[in-house]
DNA sequence: CCCATGACTGAAG
DNA sequence: TCTTCAGCCATGG
């Protein structure tokens, strides 16, 4: 299992305070990759096996939950946010520009 | 090396 | 806001 890539995404991902969401674009940027935000999409994926990753406070830009459907369950993800004060309807996140976490600003 | 896939994004209509 | 299109690039076959 190679790392460096997986890894940053996820240590960033681990850095998302509850409660917030961040974009797969942020991410990405944020480790040095703008131009790969659906590769952290793809370390997503990969992440399912690690817990310590709260892969469903990352969304698409819009605030929509697109990677519902990795989930275990399909209302799984909606759920999770929902138990962090997070407002989800329909798939797309409520109030998202004040949810918004930007690692690029908050860090 | 080439090709397909994908939890994305920005631009254009 | 939605749909479509073209870049984007790590991973796997």
């Amino acid at each position: 299992m190679e790392k460096n890539f997986f890894e940053r995404v996820y240590d960033v991902a681990r850095l998302i305070p509850e409660g917030r969401v961040t974009s797969y674009g942020a991410i990405a940027r944020y480790i040095g990759a703008a131009k790969s935000a659906r590769m952290v999409g793809y370390a997503m994926n990969a992440s399912s096996i690690d817990e310590s990753v709260p892969a469903h406070r990352v969304v698409n830009r819009k605030g929509i939950l697109t990677g519902k459907h990795h989930f275990e369950g399909i209302n799984l993800m909606q759920q999770l946010l929902e138990n962090e004060d997070v407002e989800v309807i329909d798939n797309q996140i409520q109030n998202f520009d004040t949810l918004f976490w930007d690692p690029n600003k908050e860090l």
